[in-house]
RNA sequence: GCCGAAGUAGCUCAGUUGGUUAGAGCAGGCGUUUCAUACGCGCCGGGUCGGGGGUUCGACUCCCUCCUUCGGCACCA
């Protein structure tokens, strides 16, 4: 039985969830979605990290402990996927008591293999942030806090590290048997070129605060950040019903920024914690970022928008489903790229509007005056039009296959925009007249045409797909593990056709509402 | 500084290993239809493929150089 195992990032809560994570979020969803309905046992998880001292500071500013403080910003980031028609499987708190289990149990298989060692880590330290800086993280020269506007103490600490250095030669030739791993293909090749410089021993826990997962057996240490969060992938799986059925992922899905950490660190501690190469995690796929309306999106320059808010206000009923679908459109995958109202506008009433809307809605009038339907066999323009409905399809899976979702949504317009074409040649409206035979033929045609095309768009618009079914007198389309639903060969025609004509899925926006969206959605 | 990526029609982008007139969508123009959400369909793109140089019979596609933008160069979620 086919399996698929998607994950985003953990999201780190000293924020609430913003466009960004939202992308990555959807690209998962969809993803997960495009599985199921190919048929396999999907898993989706997602979640939050929660351990740190950014988080403890946090929550000693506002007076409460780390754990109110995590449960309510976590809440947040639970209750927003749903508003964004996300639907994962499992959602991983690190707080959690299961998370601290499996990440403890972790922690000890690497450390039976003899890959954790206690030493010293030493590091630029401000006393006044209680915290570590990088170089570059500091004013130059002089190593000044750009905070405190004091030099930062070279430091020493008590740390267990991680044998890293020792997976240098391991992970070269896991990257060589695995071209793929990381896509896209650039950002493998800086994987590579980081690993080729050489890899030093990683500094796996901090004893400076303890808002964390407890070293297991030293508890004056807790595991720093990223060995805890890393090991989310697995510990959500750590449960007897779970584990082994889907492990490893198929996709991972990470910011560019953190590229590093899931394409090095985390197979070296899975490769030291035992496991085979042909256990770790078969890609991680790294996406650019975002911009909205081409300014970078900050807190302090207060242009962050809420993808939330904005699909409200598109559309109570398709909203959410044109963000969807505008994300991953317009939005190159991998490369960075600028989100924007006027983006939004255009593509709701050329692509969906225009050619997807319409077209459902043109054919009613055809179908509700040939109730009786006996359809003839499929002449030229039918097959024609199968042909390119099958061949959207097919591209589209291979698009999907790759990660590709612009690629994918481009195949399945094509399909569309050549039912529409069909619908033109065939001109059922000319036949009513002089071939009215022919009439039952073009509408079951049309209506194959889109109910495969229900299908394919189903990933990215689970609402459209539903409503445009609905219309065509079809139920919602559901999730069938081993069945395969994705429309590689001829839909089946149908005798009775059982069309309920609805309003337009995507109404067009008076000018009013465009000049409402405009003017709250164009930062400034 | 070092390494890498990108710079293609008004906008957003595709362009396999170099080869006949450089493509798509959107926007715009023209035409057409009237089934449909003034929607659809058809036609229209003389862009020095960032600048310059070179290799080649021939380069957007290879090499060099310059300009611009953006990444990576380890403990930043």
């Amino acid at each position: 039985m086919a399996t698929f195992y998607v994950t985003t990032p953990i999201y780190y809560i000293n924020d609430a969830p913003h466009l960004g994570s939202a992308y990555t979020t959807i690209v998962a969803d969809v993803l997960a979605r495009y599985r199921r309905l190919r048929g396999a046992d999907t898993f989706f998880l997602t979640g939050t990290d929660e351990h740190g001292l950014k988080i403890q500071r946090a929550a000693t500013e506002r007076g409460i402990e780390p754990q109110a403080f995590a449960d309510e910003v976590s809440e947040l980031f639970r209750q927003t996927w749903p508003k964004l028609g996300c639907a994962p499987d499992d959602f991983l708190r690190t707080s959690s008591a299961r998370h601290k289990r499996g990440a403890q149990a972790m922690w000890r298989r690497i450390e039976q293999a003899g890959d954790i060692y206690l030493g010293h880590y030493t590091g630029l330290y401000c006393v006044g942030c209680e915290s570590y800086y990088t170089d570059k993280e500091l004013e130059q020269p002089g190593g000044i806090c750009p905070t405190h506007k004091k030099p930062a103490e070279l430091v020493k600490e008590e740390s267990y590290f991680f044998r890293l250095s020792q997976y240098q030669e391991r992970l070269t030739r896991f990257y060589e048997n695995n071209l793929r791993f990381v896509e896209p293909e650039s950002r493998m090749n800086e994987v590579k070129s980081f690993v080729a410089g050489g890899l030093e021993d990683l500094s796996v826990s901090r004893t400076t605060f303890n808002w964390g997962v407890p070293v297991p057996g030293d508890e004056r240490h807790v595991m720093y950040v990223w060995f805890d969060a890393l090991s989310n992938y697995f510990t959500a799986l750590d449960e007897p019903a779970d584990n082994g059925k889907y492990w490893p992922p198929d996709v991972q899905l990470v910011g560019k920024d953190i590229l590093r950490f899931h394409a090095v660190y985390w197979p070296a501690f899975l490769m030291a914690a035992g496991f085979a190469d042909d256990e770790l995690p078969r890609h991680v796929v790294a996406h650019g970022w975002l911009t909205y309306g081409g300014q970078k999106m900050s807190k302090t320059l207060r242009n962050t928008v809420s993808p939330v808010a904005l699909a409200e206000a598109v559309s109570p009923a398709v909203g959410v489903d044109t963000v969807r679908y505008c994300l991953l459109r317009s939005i190159s995958f991998g490369h960075d790229g600028d989100f924007s109202i006027d983006d939004v506008l255009a593509r709701y009433g050329a692509d969906l509007g225009n050619t997807l809307g319409n077209l459902l809605n043109r054919v009613h009038p055809f179908a509700v005056s040939e109730p009786g339907l006996t359809p003839a066999p499929d002449g030229p323009l039918e097959t024609a039009l199968f042909e390119a409905i099958v061949t959207a399809a097919r591209e589209a899976a291979e698009a999907w296959d790759h990660v590709s979702p612009t690629r994918a949504l481009e195949a399945t317009w094509v399909g569309l925009a050549q039912a529409n074409q069909y619908f033109d040649k065939a001109a059922p409206w000319a036949a009513k007249k002089s071939e009215p035979a022919r009439v039952p033929t073009i509408v079951s045609a049309v209506v194959r045409a889109l109910e495969a095309m229900s299908v394919l768009v189903c990933p990215v618009m689970p609402s459209v797909s539903a409503a445009m079914r609905a219309q065509l007198g079809l139920a919602p389309l559901g999730s069938a593990i081993g069945h395969d639903q994705w429309p590689l060969s001829l839909p089946a025609a149908r005798a009775e056709l059982a069309l309920v004509r609805g309003e337009p899925i995507f109404p067009r926006f008076s000018p009013e509402k465009v000049a409402e969206l405009r003017a709250a959605f164009t930062p400034h």
